[in-house]
DNA sequence: ACTATATAGTTTGATATCGAACGAAAAGGA
DNA sequence: TCCTTTTCGTTCGATATCAAACTATATAGT
C-alpha cells in the first residue's frame, strides 16, 4: 500500500450508521409525537402542551423569544402556538416592564389543569412504552442522544 | 410501609424518563432534518431525497402505497412528493400492467445523479458527525432505537 | 448625544403534511 | 354471478411550520 489511508474523509460504513441512525430517529420522533397528539385532551397540540409542561416544570414568566429558542422553533411559529393557547385561555401574555420589546408568558389554572388533564390522558400510553424498551435501556440510551442533540444545537 | 407497592402502574421516574427521551429524539430529529436539508441540491427535500436513495438501494418498481407505507407518511402526502420528483425529471410513473389500481415508481438517469449529488454535498456535514458520537456509540445505540420503531410501528 | 446595530414580537406568503372523502379497480363471499 | 369489502391513487380543506420583511425598542460605538 503506497500511503497512509488514515486520512481517508470517512469509513464508507460510517456513512450508511449515520444514515440509518437519523432516519430511524426521524420515524421515532414522528410516530411517537402522532400517537401523543392522538391523545391530547382539549385540542392540545404537542407544541401546545410543550409549552404547559415547560411552564409548569420551569415555572413560569419567560420571554416568547427564550421559549422558542428552547423549543427549536422560529419567533413567528411560536408566535401562533402562544395565540392558540391564550384563546384557549391556557397562558397569560403580558408585557414585560423591564423592556419594552418583551412580553412575558404566565400559566393560567386553566393551564396548570389542562396539562395535569394531558398527563393522565396520556398515562397509558406511556405505561405501555416499556413494553418496547426497559427503563434500563432508556438510562442507556439519553446520555448519548443527548450529546447528539447539544452539537447539533451548536453546530447549526 | 404498609403494602407492596411493586405493581404501581408505573415507576414516578419513568414517566419523565419516557419523556424526556422522546423529546430529545424529537428535537435531534428536526435539528438533524433542518441541517441536510440545507445542504441538498437541486431543490429536494428529505422527503424527496428520501424516495430517490431508496430507489437507487433498494431497486425501483415499486408502487407508491408501498412506499407510502415504507416513508410512514400518508398515500396523499406521497402523491405530492412524487409530483414534484416527477416535475424535477428524478423520477418516472408508470401504470402497473398487472394491477389497474397501482402504478409503478422508477427513477430516471437524472434522479440518480440526482441522489449521487446529494450524497456528495452532504459528505462534510457527514464528516462531522462523529465529532458527536463515535461510530461505536452509534452502533450502540441503533439496536435499541430499531426496537423502540417497530414497536411504535406495530402499535399505531 | 447620535448613529448604527442588535433584539423582540408580528405578519405574510409558501410549503409539507394530515385526515377525510372520493372513484376506480380488485378480491372475497353468498 | 352479483354484492360487499378492500385497496390504490388523487383531491380538498385545514394546520403547523418556516423564511423573510417589518416595526418598535434597546444597546453599543464614536
Amino acid at each position: 500500500m503506497p500511503f497512509e489511508e488514515s486520512y481517508v474523509a470517512q469509513d464508507e460504513n460510517t456513512g450508511a450508521l449515520i444514515f440509518q441512525l437519523f432516519n430511524e430517529i426521524g420515524i421515532i420522533s414522528q410516530l411517537s409525537s402522532t400517537a401523543f397528539e392522538r391523545v391530547l385532551p382539549h385540542g392540545l397540540t404537542q407544541a401546545q402542551f410543550t409549552v404547559l409542561n415547560h411552564g409548569a416544570r420551569m415555572g413560569d414568566g419567560w420571554t416568547p423569544a427564550r421559549l422558542a429558542a428552547a423549543f427549536q422553533v422560529t419567533k413567528g411559529t411560536f408566535t401562533s402556538t402562544l395565540q392558540k393557547l391564550e384563546t384557549k385561555g391556557f397562558v397569560r401574555v403580558e408585557p414585560d416592564p423591564d423592556d419594552g420589546r418583551s412580553k412575558r408568558v404566565f400559566l393560567t389554572d386553566a393551564g396548570r389543569k389542562a396539562r395535569e388533564d394531558a398527563l393522565i390522558a396520556a398515562g397509558p400510553l406511556f405505561a405501555r412504552v416499556p413494553e418496547a424498551i426497559t427503563p434500563e435501556q432508556m438510562k442507556a440510551l439519553l446520555p448519548t442522544l443527548q450529546k447528539l442533540r447539544a452539537w447539533l444545537d451548536n453546530n447549526r
